[in-house]
DNA sequence: GTCTTGCCTGTTACAGTGTAACGATCGGCG
DNA sequence: CGCCGATCGTTACACTGTAACAGGCAAGAC
């Protein structure tokens, strides 16, 4: 991601080496990562990273909004759009094929806001999954 | 819940003992509750219930629509609506009091519709969950 | 240079969440 | 009675997440 990198470069000291290197293993992977998979793919023979420096890297990865976290499975995915930390976003995630897509509706938000309002409630922060079956499982289904 | 111990007529045999109490405990609760939280409140000097058990009445209940699960806190809240298994419900979870409200929208059930057919995504289940401050505690802050 | 400060990381330990597997129990049925 | 299916008890285990403390490292103050 050259957008991670490019406000990589505003956080210059902030941005470890640990911390990017999480961020490129869960932007490589396709689909969800648990952080225990992350520290196996950051570990090599003779230098092993635990799990608990992994949590830290994403809580800071997730709060400048460089990933997400997906609570319906425990895991991350990076995040594929330059929003705010403040907007919500849509994942769409396949059961099939594990992979997850990120959408950003404005039709959702309004909705989401009328309904919170007329409700009182004041949001900080949303969580929107959906699990079903993407476009190119659905296909590949037909076919076989 | 007597819309629950209606219900629980129809399925006769399967709504054991167990069963019923797992969900009078999580309905008592005003706040949602963790496995382990409900297994506590069900054993009894001598007579100890164990989460495994808990797990097993929860996913009863949750495939039967009497309890919804928070995927954010890992925790169960009683269904309080009677809409069918299908159907998407939008939880709003207080910072401050822990409290979870269930509400309906029509409005975002076809704003996601519209986004899902879009993406071409066949959803099964969805879950939204909205983090932040319900009215009471806005009006509380507001007065201390 | 040295010292202090603050942040990041390593390590250990532990609490909480969830599932697999096996055995016992109970009710219904031939 | 014996069989069968579903539920439940128990143990064991894997995964998820946090607390607490120690060490390292860069930056600024003296």
């Amino acid at each position: 991601m050259a957008r991670a990198e490019r406000l990589a470069q505003d956080l210059s000291l902030q941005f470890t080496t640990l911390r990017r290197r999480t961020l490129e293993v869960v932007a490589e992977e396709g689909r969800p990562l648990g952080a225990y998979d992350i520290a196996e793919r950051l570990s090599a023979p003779g230098k092993r990273v635990a799990a608990v420096s992994v949590y830290r890297a994403l809580d800071f990865l997730t709060e400048h909004g460089l990933v997400h976290r997906i609570a319906s499975r425990n895991a991350f995915v990076p995040c594929e759009h330059g929003h705010g930390a403040g907007e919500s976003a849509v994942f769409l995630i396949c059961r099939s094929c594990g992979s997850v897509d990120e959408t950003i509706s404005a039709e959702i938000e309004r909705s989401l806001d009328h309904t919170l309002a007329q409700a009182g409630f004041k949001p900080a922060s949303r969580i929107v999954e959906i699990e079903g079956e993407c476009g190119a499982c659905q296909g590949r289904q037909e076919e076989g």
